[in-house]
DNA sequence: ATTAATTATGCAATACTTTTCGAGAATTAT
DNA sequence: ATAATTCTCGAAAAGTATTGCATAATTAAT
C-alpha cells in the first residue's frame, strides 16, 4: 500500500465521519499506529486535517477540492467575500460568475435566510450546495474545460429570462478609462448577459487586477454600480474609480 | 517490448486502478524495476501521472476528491464502468444521469476521441471536464442539495430538446417485474426525460440492488435496452432479466 | 553494409526513505 | 493520584531510489 493511498483514504474518512482515531485506521490499512500518526501530522501540515491526541478531525474549512493555499491572493478575496455579503438581503435573488473570488463568496454566504441564486460556475454551484437555505440554479450550456463555468448560445438564452436583484461579477480587469475587460470572447458574452439580467452589478476584484486591460471590452465603468476591493474605499489606488462617483466597499 | 507499449499498460493501468506499484508492473511486463522506474518519472515528467515512492498514482484523482463509498463496491463501479465505455463510439451523443455509478464511468471515459456529453449532475460535470476531447454539456435547472443534480422544469424542458444515442442511467433500483424505480419524484421525471431523450438507455447498476423496488416507478423493464453490472452476463442473479431477453454485459 | 553515435536495459553498490519497535515522557480519563 | 492511553525519540529493519557502468538494441552516417 502506497502512502499516497492511506493519505487518500485517511483524508476521505475524516470527510465522512467527521473524525478519526488512529487505533481504528491503523488496524484498517495494516500499518503500525506510528505511520498513521506520521500520516496525519503530515495532512495536518497541509491543513487538509486538525490533528488531535489521539487522531484527527474534519478541519470545516475544507470542503471538495476547496483548498485555501492553491488561491492565489485567499487572504484579499476572503475579504472582500464578506464586504460582498453585506450587500446581501434575505429572499434576494443574485446572480453569480465564476473565478476564485466568487468561489471564496460562495463559502462565505450567509445561512441564515433563504436565497436564490443563479450560477454558469461549477466550483460556485457545487459550493453553494453546502448552504442548505440556498436555491441554486445552474445556468446550463457547454463547459469550459479550463474556467469550468457554462458559455455559450443556450447560456446566454437561459440568462436572458433571469431578473436578479445583485450581480457579482468576479475575475476580469478593470480599468477607469477602459471599464471591464476580459481576454475570451464567450466568458465578454456571458458577463454581458449577466449584467443585463441584474439590477445591480457589483464587481469583485483584487486591487491589482486594477489598471489591467484585456483584449475584449466587456462593460463601461459606468455600467457598473459597485466595486469591491480588498484595499479600504478611500485608498489612493481607487482615486479613479472615487472620482466618477462608483460606489466603493 | 517496446517501450511505448510499457508506457501504454502503464497508463492504462493508473486509470483504472488509480494508482500502480513499480514491483507488480515489473513482474507483469517482465523488466527490471529500475525499467518502470524510468518509465514512471518518464511519464510523471510528461505530468500524465504521479510519481511517488514505490509506485505512481493518477494525477487527475486528486482535482475531484470523490467519495469511494467502500473499496468493494468501488471495485464493482470500475469494472461497470469499463463495460460501459465498450459500448461508446466516436462521436456519439451521450446522455449521463448522477450516481456513483456514473461518476466512475466519467472517470474512465477513453480519452482519445471527441464525444457530446450531456449531463444534469455536478459531479459527473466536473469529472467529464478532466477529459479534453469530451464536449459537456450541463443540463442547467434547481439543483439538488444531496444528489448534486439538476431537477425540475427547466432541466426537463431542456432535455425535451436533446436526442442523444445512449443514455447511461446510473443509481435507481431494478426489478424484473416492477421495472425501474426511485424513491425521489423529482427525479423519476428527470430519469422519464432523460430515457425519452435516447435512443437507446442502458442502466448500470451493482448486483446488490437488483430486484429492489421503491416507491416511485421511473420504466418498464422492456423500456431498458442494455444492464450492465459487476457480475459476468450469464450469471444466475440475472436469470429474470436473461429469460426476457434483456441485452446483459 | 559497416561503423559510429545514441538510446535502452539490467546490475551492483551505495544512499536515501519509510516503517516498525521499544522505552520513557506526556497526556487524558476516572 | 492512578491507570490507561497516546506521544516522542532513536535505532534497526525493510523497502525504494540513485548512480555509474557494462551490455544490448536501435538509429544515423559513411
Amino acid at each position: 500500500m502506497l502512502k499516497e493511498e492511506r493519505l487518500n483514504y485517511i483524508l476521505n474518512e475524516v470527510k465522512v465521519r467527521n473524525r478519526v482515531l488512529l487505533y481504528d485506521i491503523a488496524i484498517k490499512l495494516n500499518v503500525s499506529e506510528d505511520t498513521i500518526r506520521r500520516d496525519l501530522k503530515f495532512l495536518d501540515e497541509q491543513g487538509k486535517i486538525k490533528k488531535v491526541h489521539g487522531g484527527a478531525v474534519s478541519n470545516s474549512f475544507h470542503i471538495y477540492n476547496y483548498k485555501e493555499d492553491d488561491i492565489y491572493a485567499h487572504a484579499d478575496k476572503s475579504q472582500i467575500g464578506r464586504k460582498a455579503i453585506s450587500l446581501i438581503k434575505e429572499e434576494q435573488v443574485i446572480l453569480m460568475s465564476g473565478g476564485t473570488t466568487n468561489l471564496e463568496l460562495a463559502r462565505l454566504m450567509p445561512d441564515h435566510f433563504p436565497l436564490t441564486i443563479f450560477t454558469p460556475s461549477l466550483p460556485v454551484a457545487l459550493q453553494l450546495l453546502e448552504h442548505p437555505n440556498i436555491e441554486t440554479i445552474f445556468v446550463g450550456g457547454r463547459l469550459s474545460h479550463e474556467a469550468q463555468i457554462a458559455l455559450g448560445g443556450d447560456t446566454l438564452n437561459t440568462l436572458a429570462q433571469v431578473k436578479a436583484d445583485v450581480c457579482f461579477l468576479g475575475t476580469g480587469y478593470l480599468d477607469v478609462q477602459e471599464g471591464l475587460t476580459e481576454f475570451d470572447w464567450e466568458v465578454v458574452q456571458l458577463k454581458k448577459s449577466m449584467i443585463r439580467a441584474s439590477k445591480r452589478v457589483v464587481a469583485l476584484t483584487i486591487s491589482e487586477k486594477l489598471s489591467s486591460i484585456q483584449r475584449f471590452k466587456v462593460c463601461d465603468t459606468e455600467s457598473i454600480h459597485t466595486l469591491i476591493t480588498e484595499l479600504p474605499p478611500d485608498s489612493p489606488t481607487l482615486g479613479g474609480f472615487q472620482k466618477i462617483g462608483l460606489e466603493i466597499i
